[in-house]
DNA sequence: TGCATTACTACATTGACTGTAGCAATATAG
DNA sequence: CTATATTGCTACAGTCAATGTAGTAATGCA
């Protein structure tokens, strides 16, 4: 908090923003929400939120974004092989999945969208392959010698199309949150060397 | 061709939109390029279009997804093992991603436009992320005693994703086509039994 | 010939998202 | 402390994708 008092109060306005978001989505479920009934529910103008947000799914995915490629990338600068590397960054990737936002409730209620809402999904799956680029970059940077920019993102792709289908498959069959993380496990196992 | 005239009509409607759509996305681009330009363009009006097609992007994307998910489908039927099936699968899915449309030039648009326009890469991650829980069900009903939903989620992601993300690495490298397709097919070969 | 279906149309509407110009609070330099 | 630059926010107007509805006319079918 070393930022000075305009940071600090748009801070708070983004805040206010996921909040009155996630209190909406809830309520009322995600299509029958509107960007201005949030704005509204915010007590900001409808043009705010989209200098917070670029879409009304972001509202909900924007720190997951922020975290997983800022995770992955951290873990990718100390390790000794491409295969070491992904294996690390699938782990904390999976357990920073759920980090964060258990305050307000918005963990559930984005698994819970991703699942059954169309838009989220597909927004998901966006930034997800954005982050995968990120890392198959940073991967290649790495390990110059060792993989090229298709092989490298051959690798990411393989471990993240696994996490996240495996994710959503456990979601939709009812697993509890705990389940889940174990089949996103598996899942990255499985990918980065499978057993059959 | 064993339809009547009703059905023809509408073939020729759908076919005079996709026309329109592939010749106005190359000269002006896809988002220079409106619905409502696409429809008058093929002389219909613009509800004709949402008729056809789910949305803008469908238009390009729509004739891929019957064609993968259609053909994977088929070849799940007859394999011996989950690993066999899934590759006799990537094979179809990779030697078809290209047949079809090249009369037209839709293959080409279609590729660099997953490439660098981020609204059509989102529809194809979100019609393929689709396909994919098809073909694992397929899988699953397939091969029932070998394989639970989640691990055949898990499988037929990595497959996909590592595929489809070499595809876009090789064309954002400017592979041509021929490139381009021994890329998927290495990555699909990773992704089933990686060598590393 | 009558009836049902359906591809298409015109029209209205919603809602996400963008561009622009201005205001007012905050930061910064002299 | 004052002048100036920055910027978060607002109001307003506009574009465009997508949907709902009711009607028409061609087609299929009895």
């Amino acid at each position: 908090m070393v930022e000075g008092r305009r940071e600090r109060k748009k801070q708070l306005t983004r805040q206010a923003l996921v909040d009155a978001a996630v209190r909406l989505f809830t309520e009322r479920g995600f299509e029958r929400t509107t960007v201005a009934d949030i704005a509204e529910a915010a007590d900001v103008s409808t043009r705010t939120f989209f200098l917070h947000f670029a879409t009304k799914e972001d509202v909900l995915l924007a720190d997951v974004t922020e975290r997983v490629s800022g995770g992955a990338a951290a873990v990718l600068r100390d390790a000794a092989s491409p295969a070491e590397a992904l294996a690390a960054a699938a782990d904390v990737m999976i357990t920073d999945a759920w980090r964060g936002d258990l305050r307000t409730g918005a963990a559930g209620l984005r698994a819970r969208l991703v699942v059954d809402n169309p838009a989220v999904r597909a927004r998901l799956l966006q930034v997800g392959f954005a982050a995968q680029e990120g890392i198959a970059a940073a991967l290649v940077a790495a390990f110059p010698d060792q993989l090229d920019e298709v092989d490298a993102a051959a690798l990411v792709g393989a471990l993240m199309g696994a996490v996240a289908s495996a994710a959503v498959a456990a979601l939709r069959r009812g697993d509890p949150p705990d389940a889940v993380r174990d089949a996103m496990r598996r899942a990255a196992a499985l990918a980065l060397a499978p057993g059959r």
